[in-house]
RNA sequence: CGCGGGGUGGAGCAGUCUGGUAGCUCGUCGGGCUCAUAACCCGAAGGUCGCAGGUUCAAAUCCUGCCCCCGCCA
């Protein structure tokens, strides 16, 4: 039972830059599936995701093509807001950090921790590259260059910053690890960051000078609001923070904030102390998944090794792309994919045994039953009822615990189960032996036809958080109502429908036809 | 340097915390079936579990040292 029936996710936001790439996308659809599946159990969820655009990258640019910053984003944010459209991430907001209340936001939590005294001027220095407007660390440099501008001299800048007194919360934040370890989950990116905590925290840097693309820090002109009391407020200004304290009150605290595993020292360190500093509660849990790979590389623009939404949906579909991406990549760790990976997944799980699953289902069914729907066996007489409850047990478990790729493996298990079932009780035969006169053939056959409609049935529901498009394409083949909305409201609690011989009805089956195709290996 | 993760049949992974016949998917080979998207089902080949040592009746699994790869360091 939960403590409350609001639910309350978001991703970290993302970069800017002119297109996503699929590893970007990655997040978002994990954290799209986990809010779909909290609507489709009842809970009323807000799902936050969007972008991160105060940084100097955008300005550098800006500045290169000769327009405002502002200019620049707008359109970006556009085709990264259609982008998720298209791969129908259901979120209930796209924040842009430039939106206004959010500006509001990030003023108020600077203005809450100067309040409390954990802000003080101090000086920043460091190496500055002119080529990129960043400062870089040590362990960045090569030969004491910028990486990306190795011709470039470095120069050593100090500036007067306001920081914010990290340092103070290592008591706290310690505290909080020994009474609520799950606060940052996996466990290995957990340990990552108890490490952290143990070599001590220091003090970070939350304002820049020189720049006037940024939240202007209150009280100080010529200072800019740095990063993380931007970037991180993002969850607060999506709950109505300050402007709105009935819905803040309502969706804050948090329930996870789905993030990368490169920004867990932020939101498992910087974020709460900074709330605890703002006298706000913290979310529940945060939870840092893994990256797509190429060879064991991390995917990126520069490295060139990337994937292209676009090109993959057009390849496998917007459904056929979300299954590979969450089953091929254990949603806890890292893990390698490819052209070649994604094209072995699809055909194998999504054309070979699901889709062909159902396709043999409903054939059989038009043949032998003429199109009617038999009713499923009583579960406790039918083998597919308790592999099936098998894999609803394992699935909500592992959704539960953003193991996606795992919901996903016990669901497909489960349709293992049900191609097994066909070539053991081959209905064909029994079709056969029921032509002849056979009533015991035919009331065999009719039950198993009952049971493998009942298991497309099921199978298809369990993939509405991953495969929306899809779960309402098999209830229409199947000639069943799909009873949730776009988003995933307005159904029943899912657990109900996934109850074996739950939703039958009488009726006849809809028209059947290729779910996923099976795409060649035609290489682009 | 430090911290975290990883190194398991051709490819990608699980198993390691809680020692005890090395499992899964893909690929390959052989067979079956014919309802189906050349799909589905059954079977087989293929691994000294990074290296070296140690503990144990028994180690992929525990301990020690080392090598390699990836990530993080505000």
């Amino acid at each position: 039972m939960p403590d409350r029936d609001a639910y309350y996710l978001t991703t970290a936001i993302f970069y800017p830059s002119a297109q996503p790439a699929l590893h970007s996308l990655f997040e978002a659809v994990g954290a799209d599936a986990l809010a779909r599946y909290r609507r489709m159990t009842g809970r009323e969820t807000r799902f936050l995701t969007g972008m991160d655009e105060h940084s100097a990258n955008v300005e550098r640019a800006a500045l290169e093509a000769g327009v405002s910053p502002r200019e620049l984003v707008d359109p970006w944010a556009a085709t990264w807001q259609a982008a998720f459209d298209t791969y129908a991430i259901s979120y209930d907001r796209f924040i842009r950090t430039t939106d206004a209340d959010h500006a509001r936001a990030a003023t108020e939590m600077v203005r809450r921790a100067m309040a409390a005294g954990d802000i003080y001027k101090g000086v920043y220095s460091g190496w500055y590259c002119p080529g990129d407007n960043e400062f870089k660390t040590e362990a960045q440099l090569v030969d004491g260059h910028c990486p990306e501008h190795p011709t470039l001299e470095l120069q050593w800048l100090e500036e007067e910053n306001w920081f914010f007194a990290l340092s103070r919360y290592q008591d706290r934040l310690e505290q909080l690890y020994r009474d609520n370890p799950s606060f940052c989950e996996p466990e290995h990116f957990r340990n990552e960051v108890l490490g952290w905590l143990r070599d001590g925290l220091r003090d970070f840097s939350i304002s820049r000078t020189g720049t006037n693309w940024g939240i202007p820090f209150p009280d100080n002109p010529g200072h800019r609001i740095y990063v993380w009391f931007d970037a991180l407020t993002n969850y607060l200004t999506g709950a109505g923070f300050p402007d709105d304290p009935a819905a803040f009150e309502k969706w804050w605290p948090a329930d996870v904030h789905i993030i990368g595993k490169n920004v867990t020292r932020f939101h498992c360190l910087y974020w709460p102390a900074m709330l605890m500093s703002a006298g706000l509660p913290l979310p529940r849990q945060v939870f840092a998944h893994g990256f797509m790979l190429d060879r064991g590389e991390r995917m990126s623009k520069t490295r060139g090794n990337v994937l292209d939404p676009t090109v993959m949906a057009n390849r496998f579909g917007v459904d056929g792309t979300r299954y590979v991406v969450l089953r091929e990549v254990p949603f806890d760790r890292d893990a390698d994919v490819s052209a070649d990976s994604f094209l072995r997944r699809y055909n194998a799980d999504l054309a070979n045994d699901f889709g062909n699953l159902l396709n043999r289902t409903l054939n059989m069914t038009t043949r032998f039953t003429d199109a009617e729907r038999p009713q499923p066996v009583a579960a406790e007489r039918s083998a597919l009822a308790s592999a099936w409850a098998r894999a609803w047990t394992e699935y909500v478990t592992a959704t539960e615990g953003y193991l996606l790729h795992e919901a996903l493996g016990a669901l497909w298990e489960f349709v293992g189960a049900a191609n097994r079932f066909v070539d053991k009780e081959q209905p064909w035969l029994l079709a056969k032996q029921a032509k002849a006169g056979d009533t015991a053939a035919a009331e065999r056959l009719r039950d198993t036809l009952g049971d493998l409609l009942e298991a497309n049935r099921l199978i298809g529901l369990a993939c509405a958080p991953f495969m929306p498009g899809a779960a309402q394409r098999v209830h229409e083949q199947l000639g069943l109502d799909f009873p949730y909305g776009d988003d995933g409201t307005g159904g029943p609690p899912i657990g109900e429908l996934a109850a074996w011989g739950g939703a039958w009805a009488r009726g006849s089956i809809g028209t059947s036809e290729i779910l996923f195709p099976r795409v060649e290996i035609a290489e682009s």
